[in-house]
DNA sequence: CGCATAGTTGGATGCTTGTCAAACAATGGA
DNA sequence: TCCATTGTTTGACAAGCATCCAACTATGCG
């Protein structure tokens, strides 16, 4: 389990599906300006139960968008900042950039 | 009908949506080399059904991606790339490229 | 005026998704 | 070892979506 795809392997839908919620768009900004967070804090600041968040955060590992990486019995999130960009070069900071003029 | 949204109401969750689909992208990509294209051309190069196509151009429209601009009894394509790159600089140009990535 | 052409719409269907609640698993501390 | 904390999974449910086919609308041509 914990699976996470390879930099090569991340498919360009499932990260603009993966984007395309507000939630994980949220999650995603979070992190940009956070840089690492537990699931909880990151939990806590989303207006859903922690299990949608939870559901959420694995779409968004899954898609290859965040990387979960476990330390002690917390979960440190992270955004795969220097992954995407070798595979889609722009394409995360146009998104954070669109998320402050949205 | 033929709705379009004014530029400043542009969703950016809308636009990734509407990106996220394999077809929707292929018509993105068909409509950036071609620059304009009839329904009916862009239909053909895809795999779908014509009402299906039909169908994604609408959520394309809706979404602020593309224009449909009615030209006698057939309707023009185009993306509205400088709508977009006003709206969310950078953000089209960075998919366009990811696609001929992917 | 009719008719062919170009697209859209409605219905039907099966799949995916976002959400919550409750139960479950895993981990470190007392 | 026991327990509290952290996060995941399962089930259930409603909503949304992609797809096709068939019927419909609209527009220009003869």
């Amino acid at each position: 389990m914990l699976f996470h795809p390879a930099t090569e392997d991340i498919q360009l839908t499932e990260v603009l599906r993966a984007l395309s919620d507000p939630i994980r768009l949220e999650i995603v900004a979070l992190l940009t300006t956070a840089g690492e967070l537990t699931c909880g804090d990151a939990s806590v600041r989303l207006s859903v139960h922690k299990s949608t968040a939870s559901h959420h955060f694995r779409i968004l590992r899954e898609a290859g968008v965040v990387r979960t990486t476990p330390r002690g019995r917390l979960k440190l999130l992270s955004v795969r900042h220097d992954d995407l960009d070798a595979r889609f070069p722009g394409l995360l900071g146009s998104v954070v950039s669109a998320t402050h003029a949205a």
